[in-house]
DNA sequence: AAAATTTAGTTAACAATGTAAACCAATTGC
DNA sequence: GCAATTGGTTTACATTGTTAACTAAATTTT
């Protein structure tokens, strides 16, 4: 079978992408390197946007990882003094996350970070590309989502 | 400062691609599972696109990553049996590297995987978009490297 | 209601990856 | 000839990925 394109051609795209992803990443560290955490930025965004009432199996869900790697993720933010863990009465196994108020200070500074950053390495991308770009992302995890098992 | 577009707003993009690379190369591991190396595919049809005259260093600059890392994957693949050093006569510091007859007989194989897992995870994207997929990468790729001093 | 199963979260272990520093040997610049 | 640079290696350490085993609480089964 010859590919129907040669643009990637012989070049595995995920390695285009992590790349890519991590040198994004290491920006928005840098960017926000006054902070005294130095990642898991976004987790805290989202336990701000579900605040007291998020537990670590959902933001395992919406963090698309595994309940043991959100342990590390909330120890950090709790060693650091970013969450608390509160045990859920109606549930005592369940615990939900609380920012502290030190998080909902660095809340809007980390959103306006990432919102400049998208902008910044988006810049010279006209936004009809850029709807295409987030359209052709959300295919391409479908089609691996769908293909987990046609090996 | 608004946003210009909503997009990717509040998640930062290279969370999505570096997520979106990983789950690709772990299919692409998959699809490879019979060979008796799980890593450096691609490393190894960059070794074999030069064979026998590309250095380490050289690697290294294809790979975008650094010596110590070449080191760690020129060390696995000749653990495996799959390349060989060879110190390079007129520079006795540098080594080429060289495919062994089991990586030849590997290497369609891994390159047809990556065309064909490629064309799989963009089924259902255009060809148009694909090139402009492969467009926004680059312009991402240049404004990332641009605006490193640029904090 | 006691026993078995499931669920939320934790702990432990180990391999892989990222990053930086120190080092050796060969080469280049002066 | 000597200092500086270069290619490659080693060591060290922190982070990340992954799996298994575990505790405690809740739910289901009988």
């Amino acid at each position: 079978m010859v590919p129907v394109f040669e643009t990637f051609s012989e070049r595995p795209l995920g390695r285009t992408l992590s790349i890519l992803g991590k040198s994004y990443l290491h920006l928005l560290r840098v960017r926000l390197k006054h902070l005294d955490i130095d990642r898991n930025y976004y987790a805290l965004l989202l336990i701000g946007s579900m605040d007291g009432v998020i537990t670590q199996q959902e933001l395992a869900l919406m963090l698309e990882t595994d309940k043991v790697s959100i342990v590390r993720v909330v120890d950090y933010l709790t060693l650091k003094g970013y969450v608390k863990r509160i045990r859920k009465p109606d549930d005592m196994r369940k615990r939900s996350l609380k920012l502290t108020e030190k998080a909902i200070l660095a809340i809007p500074e980390i959103r306006k970070s990432i919102n400049e950053l998208n902008d910044l390495v988006l810049n010279g991308v006209d936004i009809t590309r850029i709807h295409e770009l987030s359209e052709t992302i959300r295919i391409i995890k479908s089609n691996m989502t769908e293909n987990i098992q046609t090996l």
